[in-house]
DNA sequence: TAGATTGTTAATCGATTAACAATC
DNA sequence: TAGATTGTTAATCGATTAACAATC
């Protein structure tokens, strides 16, 4: 770790380069350089080397960057390698479909339990995972703090919610509830996805052109 | 319309100005000044008003913005008011959360209809929009063209779809699948939600606190 | 060794913030 | 009118790109 403060425009860009080296290892790629990976990305050599330099030395003169070994030096600046543990608050369409698809593990999260109000769902398993009676939220956390929370609920509890999981100790949330949440606690990091920011985005470019 | 380019960072920007205009307007509030938009906001209002002044003049000295007005101009500016037509291509957990739950209209998007390939689902009607064959997909863009598709195919698709989808004249795509796709033609617009790459910087955070 | 490519320093470019005259 | 707050210009700050000596 070399410097001091790192930007965030450097921190959204490594899952991007942990993408495309991962790729680039799968269709059995060695070595490659800053030069060529930037053309694949669309990116300056300059930036890549720039943006890698924050957090060491990994490439050779001469030789470019072991893709490999870039890779893991990445996922371990990601904290890929931590062993994460996380849990999904809300059951509905989307906890349903993230459980199902996303693959947690390859992101180095291990995805403990899933928590709902509907006794339709609970005691269910989706994926292997319990699906739990949100009354034990407060129980389960307490036995062991989930390091992050995945925020599927409704809006209208969205920050009843987290005030409740910043309490029994969870300092990380992933949030899907298109609101904006907040907590007083300075260690609680809160990673929005928001759908319609991003349709909206893509809304105002196709509408001139 | 007062600047010729509009940086990427300022676009980004307005859907969320647009989401708290519009929690305050449903707040009943009436006027806001920059300042008092930009503590909310947790940004200056040196920002907002230099962001504003890409697109017109929209608020008074000495009151500030109407919050109602002010939300319709970025709403125009967003597109929200273009009706844009919207098709899912992938029915799947994913495509499935979205019909259900995500608010097209609210967005200015008209959902048309859906495509997938399983039987299971050809034919039915979720939230209203009719699930159709892939098959009937040329045939139903060649009679009107979408402007926007959503990608929630698998991964191993992805690409061959969006080709097919720009042939038949679409230029927009929502893309789910965690894929890089891309195309040749130039007005082909891809805004793209990586669930990976969110929960990846997630885990950068919490992994150094 | 010669060629290639790094890590880093310097130069450039763009984005954010501050300041303030204009004006409601 | 006086006070408030805009839109905009200027100053600052940070991020990206270019250049190059170091070195594999």
């Amino acid at each position: 770790m070399k410097k001091q403060h790192i930007s965030e425009a450097v921190i959204r860009r490594l899952p991007r380069y942990y993408r495309y080296l991962d790729d680039l290892h799968n269709k059995g790629v060695i070595r490659i350089s800053s030069n060529s990976l930037g053309s694949k990305m669309g990116i300056t050599a300059s930036q890549i080397r720039q943006d890698l330099s924050c957090f060491g030395e990994f490439g050779q003169q001469g030789y470019g960057y072991n893709v490999k070994e870039l890779r893991g030096e990445i996922g371990r600046i990601l904290g890929i390698d931590k062993k994460h543990t996380i849990i999904i608050v809300g059951v509905g369409n989307l906890g349903h479909a993230l459980m199902q698809n996303f693959h947690f593990a390859q992101n180095g999260f291990s995805l403990e339990a899933a928590f709902d109000v509907s006794p339709a769902l609970i005691g269910s398993e989706i994926n292997g995972v319990l699906v739990r009676d949100l009354e034990e939220l407060d129980a389960y956390c307490r036995a062991s703090i989930p390091d992050v929370a995945v925020l599927t609920v409704p809006q209208s509890v969205a920050q009843q919610t987290v005030d409740r999981l910043v309490d029994l100790g969870v300092r990380g949330f992933w949030n899907f509830t298109n609101r904006e949440v907040t907590s007083e606690h300075p260690d609680v990091r809160f990673e929005s996805v928001h759908f319609a920011d991003s349709l909206l985005t893509l809304s105002y470019h196709i509408s001139r052109q």
